[in-house]
RNA sequence: GGCGACGUACCCAAGUGGCUAAGGGAGAGGUCUGCAAAACCUCGAUUCAGCGGUUCGAAUCCGCUCGUCGCCUCCA
């Protein structure tokens, strides 16, 4: 399995620290907000990539924190006139309800900066003693700073050189500080600001730190996987990884895993442009499994075009995966009829093409994805297989020979489907979740309803009635579908 | 200014040295159907931003040009 390392910038053979397990640490949210479409990037890839090595057989630990004391926390609360880790707290909670819908499991340890202090105090205080970071007094209290210029291999994660950086620099110059790249390991508490006792009296953490320190408690001093957005390799990871190294003088983790921006007008998505969706703004809209399977359709890497064409261009392969399940189904409930039987054989063509199909997906599937979890290829070879069952299907194909191979196939689909959690509930539920979010005037008692009544309509070979019926319908948004024992239904996407 | 990424059909998107350049959507034609829908079949890039070079062979490697974007400040 490869995957490629922002590190090195290459592609690498994966190979865990400890054989059989492995530990993924994934930077998850500031909780000042509702997320956004890029945070359920970020969270979605993370998910896929623990699901897939748990299905390589290893045992992972996957850890993702909650940052839980910040400055836009604190800005937040202010506005609001609640309390700090009341905002905390209620974003923590709608991270919960956005990512439930969107099947993004939870991690094994999700720790928050807050339930780290005494951890991050003790590295501090190691850093300070090893002389990489100093402390700086601001009245009765003491803030500590990272000291870059002691750690020599400063900038080897996002490629760039301490001189380029002081050149290029934006930020405004701190006399406090020795060298304008160093960076706050410890905040002095300011009026007003929640604070920790600590040997610098009472302060907060910097951001960075809690990384280092919730990493090395829940999956040691070395990981192996490590990750997040693109956005973070610079500062953050540099200065976790800075940080981090000065205090084991090990390296931290192996390799550097980033997932790609979503891009409106292709421009990154961001707070500070305004260009942004909320998830629940999209949920509004479109069922949460289409905001999964479009991000899952591009490379997690690759930057990704957010739009409603692109939305609507996953709803219909969902609805195209869905059919066919339906398909499926209909055709391993019924009962093998003897007229049937009789009547042909299956193509034994078709039925060699969908075995041949079937022999190759697994592998192909895991090449796919052992590729830098290249979810786009493997999902291209899920719709391939899709199209394979439904020739098979068209073929009218009867038998148990038949039935053996169309639930192979089933099977086939539910395990590729679990590990990338899409593809997950009945046809059934598909459309009656659809009649939700196209918020379609309709119960599904309703329809079933007035499918009787075309249906009588039909018997009585009253065209005109059932065509007025079936056309009423399609201009509430439901298409019927007849077959040869009776009339199904589903939501149109358009 | 420094560093980096990308440019594949009408749209999205795989493919990074060699079998007919995956897959999805849209479109055209056909099969099926009381009419439909779904599904399936056929058609659709002699070509991978442009120009050079390396090679028996390149979308894939190298160079240049053009274009787009990102990071260098909080950011998934």
């Amino acid at each position: 399995m490869k995957i490629f390392n922002t590190m090195t910038g290459r592609k690498e053979d994966f190979i865990p620290i400890a054989k059989d397990k492995t530990g993924i640490y994934a930077c998850g949210v500031t909780v000042y907000d509702y997320c956004h479409i890029g945070h359920a990037r970020s969270a979605v890839v993370f998910d896929v990539i623990k699901r897939y090595l748990k299905h390589k057989g290893l045992a992972v630990k996957y850890v993702r924190n909650f940052t839980d004391i910040d400055d836009k926390i604190i800005r937040r609360a202010h506005e609001e006139g609640v309390s700090w880790d009341a905002v905390a707290k209620k974003y923590i909670d709608e991270y919960y309800v956005d990512m439930d819908k969107l099947g993004v499991g939870r991690a094994d340890v999700e720790p928050k900066a807050t339930d780290h202090i005494p951890e991050m105090i003790g590295v501090i205080s190691t850093l300070v003693e090893k002389g990489y970071a100093y402390e700086v007094a601001e009245g009765d209290n003491k803030s500590v700073y990272f000291s870059v210029e002691k750690f020599p291999e400063y900038g080897k994660l996002s490629k760039k050189d301490l001189k380029d950086l002081l050149s290029g620099a934006r930020v405004d110059v701190d006399e406090r500080k020795k060298n304008p790249m160093d960076f706050a390991l410890w905040k002095a508490s300011k009026e007003g600001e929640p604070w920790w006792e600590s040997p610098w009296g009472k302060g907060r953490p910097g951001w960075h730190i809690e990384c280092t320190a919730m990493a090395i408690k829940h999956l040691g001093e070395s990981i192996d996987i490590h990750g997040g957005g693109a956005d973070l390799i610079f500062p953050h990871h540099e200065n976790e990884i800075a940080q981090s190294e000065a205090y084991t003088g090990k390296f931290f983790a192996r390799y550097w895993v980033h997932n790609g921006f979503i891009t409106i007008d292709k421009e990154k998505m961001s707070k500070s442009l305004g260009n942004f969706f909320t998830i629940r703004e999209i949920l509004e809209k479109y069922d949460p499994e289409v905001i999964r399977l479009f991000i899952l359709s591009s490379h997690y890497r690759s930057p990704i075009e957010f739009s409603n064409e692109q939305l609507r261009d996953a709803e219909s392969s969902l609805d195209r995966y869905y059919s066919t399940l339906d398909r499926i189904q209909e055709f391993l409930s019924h009962s093998l009829d003897i007229a049937q039987a009789k009547a042909k054989k299956a193509s034994a063509q078709t039925a060699g093409e969908l075995e041949a199909a079937l022999d190759k997906f697994n592998d192909r599937f895991e090449e796919a994805m052992d590729d830098d979890f290249n979810t786009a290829m493997a999902l291209g070879n899920v719709f391939e297989l899709v199209r394979e069952i439904n020739r098979f299907l068209d073929s009218k194909p009867c038998g148990d020979t038949s039935k053996l191979l169309v639930e192979r196939a089933k099977d086939t689909l539910h395990t590729a489907s679990s590990i990338l959690n899409l593809f997950n509930r009945t046809p059934e539920q598909w459309n009656t979740d659809l009649l939700t979010s196209k918020r379609i005037p309709l119960t599904k008692a309703d329809i079933e309803q007035k499918i009787k009544d075309r249906q009588s309509a039909r018997q009585d070979k009253d065209w005109a009635l059932a065509d007025s019926v079936r056309k009423e319908l399609e201009e509430k948004g439901i298409l019927l579908e007849d077959k040869k024992d009776g009339t199904g239904w589903k939501v149109k996407i358009v």
